[in-house]
RNA sequence: CGGGGCGUAGCGCAGUUUGGCUAGCGCGCUUGGUUCGGGACCAAGAGGUCGGCGGUUCAAAUCCGCCCGCCCCGACCA
């Protein structure tokens, strides 16, 4: 392509509405252009990337033996109510009537859909297993759509769904689609981690999801330095012994109430009290499916609430309100403590064991009490994990206090649904032993935007982008840096069409600019290899092959950086 | 949906507090000239319903009300 005649356009400054590096070298280097909130525009650079991303996907998905298929992006309201998550995803779907007042969403994923089809056209085990796939675009009305591609309205999704006759061949799907995505993020050049996950509202159990440590990711995982195990913070385990403090001072004082006018927040209360937050116990009191529960959990750690719905096993899970605090404690919000609850189950995580002496709550307005004990003064029939992994705390694989916190980008996400979607939906088989079965399925999403703004997240400089060769726009630009010099415009021209007629994808920028112009926009754009057709070299019959990511230059004979460039791209 | 901020030329911004010009500046764009290996310089231009509607006023980008849009911080998603 001629830069004379492509359609791109870069921007010297960044964009006022963009706040990190991915999303502003996007919008920066003409890859995308927003329309609306969590909404944009592909340019022809930026779908040229996508085109090289969905390739690698597809290829690796056909290696694996899944098969290509297209599903419609309008779904009727009765199949996703046969699953109950018209309800359960609720502000999420994009809803509407149609001229005839039929209900209609557009999909933000796939698995009522693919599993009517199952239900369809799946009848004996001969048929299975099968897995199906398809890029396409989805549709989420994101409460904060954010970070440009990263969290957008619409989005590019690969999804693939499994069926099986049985748990094993679940396992061998599983397996195939997990090696494929380490594949796909192996070839787009990402460095990434595969941690076990939460279903959400997916359900099932077994889930992966694919990280890239990045600082602009919205989720966090734990990483152990020892061991190498990862996972997912919201389901990190926390072992009963991975507390800080475990050894309780024999003597237990006595228990007093203290005014604490107006001080309810655990820093407010571990400021006035002069005590760590450590040494104090949260009271939550909490609706299970309407039913309250008293949780309790130290000052200095958090509730991780997919822990406790798991343990409680409930669908709704939500803070109670005043009046439901006042019912049950007897006292107002904010000054909850686990004496004298009635009637409700209280609940402790494991961390509430490594300390005595404590502070909690009296169940009346501004007041605490100190000196709290577990046995002697309350008792706690349940002790759980429920509360979020933190920095420095024992790695429940290999036991060591090495634990890390970072934030990452989930690019992927695997799971093992079972037979939730298809015995809602009536994807049964006749195996061979003529009984009626369900299918078992997986499912698998990639999100193929998300690969894109994490690549940029990983590789970029104060120039801008650094694409990995496998998913670069262009592979190459020929920069003829004088356009009055006749003699290197016709070198230029040679190179460009030589390159092009092997098939390589080369950008030549014909502009009649300066240098200046031209260097820092293909650094801007990122293309990993740079000819660079000037006159200093020229006299000396060379030419320069600079290298993006490193800046470094060869000087060179016309046919050896054809040679040369061959080599890197082979 | 809470909390904070913004909306003025294609992009980035000033002007708004304390109403009063013909609404400015940088980049980009057009034309001409000089430059020409890291976003050049000079000159001349084009380009604006100041987010929208309503109100106050002799007079509104500026004050008031409503609405719309966008961004950031919190409830778990590819």
């Amino acid at each position: 392509m001629r830069m004379t005649q492509a359609f791109i356009r870069t921007l010297k400054e960044d964009p006022s509405d963009a706040e990190v590096i991915s999303h502003k070298l996007m919008m920066r280097a003409g890859l995308i252009r927003k329309l609306g909130s969590g909404a944009y525009t592909y340019l022809p650079l930026g779908f040229k990337v996508l085109k090289k991303v969905e390739g690698i996907v597809r290829e690796e998905m056909d290696r694996s033996g899944a098969q290509e298929l297209l599903m419609p992006a309008i779904h009727p309201r009765e199949l996703w109510e046969k699953t109950g998550r018209y309800e359960l995803l609720g502000d999420i779907l994009i809803k509407y009537k149609d001229r005839h007042g039929r209900d209609l969403l557009l999909g933000p994923t796939h698995e009522e859909v693919i599993t009517d089809l199952a239900a369809k056209e799946i009848h004996s085990y001969r048929d299975l297993p099968v897995t199906l796939y398809q890029i396409q675009t989805k549709f989420r009305d994101e409460p904060r759509p954010r970070f440009g591609v990263l969290r957008s309205k619409e989005f590019i999704m690969k999804d693939a769904y499994s069926f099986d006759a049985d748990p094993e061949g679940l396992g061998k799907s599983y397996q195939a689609m997990y090696d494929a995505y380490c594949r796909i993020f192996d070839r787009c050049g990402l460095k990434y981690v595969a941690v076990e996950a939460d279903s959400g509202f997916m359900g099932g159990d077994v889930s992966h999801e694919f990280m890239v440590p990045s600082r602009s990711g919205e989720d966090i995982i734990m990483l152990c330095k020892a061991c190498g195990y990862s996972a997912s913070r919201v389901v990190a385990e926390c072992l009963e012994q991975s507390t800080v403090d475990n050894t309780r001072p024999a003597e237990m004082k006595e228990i007093k109430e203290i005014s604490t006018p107006g001080v309810s927040s655990v820093e407010k209360v571990s400021e006035f009290l002069k005590v760590k937050p450590r040494k104090l116990v949260k009271t939550l009191i909490c609706k299970a499916d309407g039913k309250p529960v008293a949780i309790l959990i130290r000052g200095d750690q958090v509730l991780n609430e997919v822990k406790l719905k798991r343990y409680l096993d409930c669908n709704v899970l939500e803070m109670a309100d005043e009046a439901a605090i006042k019912k049950i404690t007897g006292g107002p919000m904010g000054f909850s403590g686990p004496l004298g609850l009635k009637g409700v189950r209280i609940i402790s995580d494991h961390g509430v064991k490594a300390v005595s002496n404590f502070v909690a709550g009296a169940n009346k307005a501004d007041a605490h009490l100190v000196n709290v004990n577990v046995d002697r003064d309350f008792q706690v029939k349940e002790w759980a994990d429920l509360r979020y992994i933190e920095g420095g705390d024992i790695c429940p694989k290999c036991k060591k206090q090495n634990v890390d916190l970072e934030t990452a980008i989930e690019v992927g996400h695997t799971f093992k649904l079972g037979t939730k979607y298809s015995k809602d939906l009536g994807a049964k088989f006749l195996d061979k032993d003529g009984k009626e079965k369900s299918c078992i399925m997986g499912c698998y999403g990639i999100g193929v935007n998300r690969i894109i703004a994490a690549s940029i997240e990983q590789n970029n400089d104060k120039d801008g982008i650094i694409w990995p060769l496998a998913i670069a726009p262009y592979r190459a630009v020929v920069l003829p840096l004088n356009t009055e010099h006749k003699e290197s415009v016709e070198i230029a021209e040679r190179i460009y069409r030589k390159l092009k007629d092997m098939g390589i994808d080369v950008l030549l920028d014909d502009r009649p600019e300066r240098a200046g112009i031209k260097f820092k926009d293909a650094d801007l754009m990122g293309i990993p290899l740079q000819i660079v057709v000037g006159e200093k070299a020229l006299a000396k019959n060379k030419l320069e092959l600079k290298k993006r990511k490193d800046k470094s230059a060869d000087l060179l004979t016309e046919q050896d950086i054809i040679k040369s460039i061959v080599d890197i791209l082979k």
